[in-house]
DNA sequence: TTGCTTGTTGGACGATCGTATAACAAGTGT
DNA sequence: ACACTTGTTATACGATCGTCCAACAAGCAA
């Protein structure tokens, strides 16, 4: 008779993705501070080594997941907007409905980005991940201003304002769910739409 | 003849400040994962023992230290008004460009912040003290907002939205102050402002 | 000057941190 | 059935974490 296998081997790719995710899914739950190599391999069914060996450290992990989760926060954008149709309107709609709603909203992304804006100002790395990232929100944002009237001399100003204003609820209805609804953050940003994309003035 | 005193004594009231302030600047310097009892003390140049001897517990000032931040930001935008003498309009854009100038937009002050954000999920005490601090920036914003002619009706949602934007602003201004500068933040919060306050829709 | 109050120190404690490394075993090809 | 590759584990290490406490000394009162 043979024993239970004490362990499964994995690609390196698989295993790499599956302590991504798994830390993750830590710096949901703990946040920052709670979150080591430890609590990783724990929450990933591995031991602690496998992390070092996998990663130069665990800032080069956090950096991973930063990438990994943005990108997944893109892929759920872009999803509501390919169910929006063509019309430009609907689409912008679209992109402010899918920011305050699940899985973009929620206390648990919320604190994954903490975590990461945390680390802005100590790790070059993350600081130019963000500045891409934050790059790339602004010009989508950009493409979908456009049909609806903006003015090119205006778009810039236009998609850092949208942004701005759809980060500020966003962050205040994950921190504290009970000021205002999502649908209350919704209407306040289409409301703020009207008037961006409105060329009388 | 006598050597130098080793220490000095200080009152309770006093010591207990001094280490609230050295707390706000090692979260500012060293963001909430270099912060710890060891660097606190450190900084106000007294033993780590002392700490625990004043407070309960690290929890319990970096809450201390977040109402004596957020008193001090209050105050600023306090101070920016009371320069802004009477009229509606004009203490609206003190209060705007006051949320773009130091000492409220700086680099120190947003590692501050996003410690304490950090907190806000796993301390009940964190999460009460910012939706206080949140209610309270809600409320006198509605106070400015009011004699600019928003109509009651809309004052909580305008309120929100101003809020949100300048929020969203601060924020991506101090993570990387190379996308937009004050100025352009303070403009477009300014324009953002004038469709808020009109009365045409 | 003497004694007392108490703010302050400095070290000890166990726990946990990130990292490195040698031993182990799962899976594969022969 | 064998050896070989390598993904994985287990352990050890020094550093640092938060907390606690007995001893010390600064400053005031008598």
């Amino acid at each position: 008779m043979s024993a239970a296998p004490a362990f499964t081997r994995a690609g390196p790719g698989a295993r790499r993705l599956s302590l991504i995710a798994a830390c993750a899914r830590v710096l949901a739950r703990a946040g920052a501070g709670g979150t080591s190599v430890r609590a990783i391999a724990l929450e990933a069914g591995v031991s602690a080594g496998l992390v070092s060996h996998y990663f130069a450290g665990i800032d080069a992990l956090v950096a991973e997941t930063y990438a990994h989760i943005g990108a997944q926060v893109s892929a759920a954008i872009d999803a509501a907007l390919a169910r929006a149709g063509a019309d430009p309107r609907a689409r912008l709609d679209a992109y402010v409905t899918a920011s305050f709603a699940p899985p973009i909203a929620s206390g648990e992304l919320l604190a994954t980005w903490v975590a990461f804006w945390s680390l802005v100002r100590s790790c070059p790395a993350i600081a130019r991940q963000h500045d891409a990232q934050y790059a790339q929100f602004r010009a989508r944002l950009e493409a979908l201003l456009a049909p609806c009237g903006v003015p090119p001399a205006r778009l810039r100003s236009a998609a850092i304002a949208v942004t701005a204003l759809i980060d500020g609820l966003w962050l205040e209805l994950c921190l504290s769910p009970r000021t205002f609804s999502a649908a209350e953050a919704s209407a306040i940003a289409r409301a703020a739409l009207d008037a961006v994309i409105s060329t009388d003035r």
